[in-house]
DNA sequence: ACAAAATGTAAAGTAAACTATACATTATGT
DNA sequence: ACATAATGTATAGTTTACTTTACATTTTGT
């Protein structure tokens, strides 16, 4: 799994919703803090799920919140 | 995880594109064959990754080939 | 300056997402 | 009818996605 050609603006978007901090967004989806800081940090790729749970937090399309460049080009 | 709630329309989007076998899905996205039925059939969700393949693939937004419904209602 | 909040790092454990392999059943084409 | 292809089920193993816990560092507000 090429993690690293999953990218987000997961903390512009926190940031930009009346600069929610880490914890909330964790508590808003569900999961751990050490969560979001892992995705963020693209340390590793959030499962289907929970991608549908942040973007839903945002209230934007998954596809606009993280973008995924094909390697095999 | 609440992966019940999450669905798809892969094996219906599968016959629409030419009538593509799970196994020609499966080697258009890079995984096992295996993995598709999982995710056809529910068993576990893919990974976000995955699914950007599997939109790819199609050809569509993610957000129109699954579907996740929110249990917190 | 200081306390609290926010963020960052690490590590070990658990569960889920996959892979590989094998066999069975069903569907398709001739 | 028969061979092949497609689908389905099972299982064990590996890797990744998370959780929990702890501590460190940085940032923020007064």
């Amino acid at each position: 799994m090429a993690k690293n050609e999953l990218t987000n603006r997961i903390r512009r978007l926190r940031f930009d919703n009346g600069e929610m901090t880490q914890q909330q967004l964790a508590d808003r989806v569900g999961v751990t803090r050490q969560t979001i800081i892992a995705i963020e940090a693209g340390k590793y790729a959030p499962s289907l799920p929970l991608a549908f749970k942040i973007a839903r937090a945002f209230g934007k399309p998954i596809e606009n919140i993280f973008k995924y460049e094909d390697e095999s080009a």
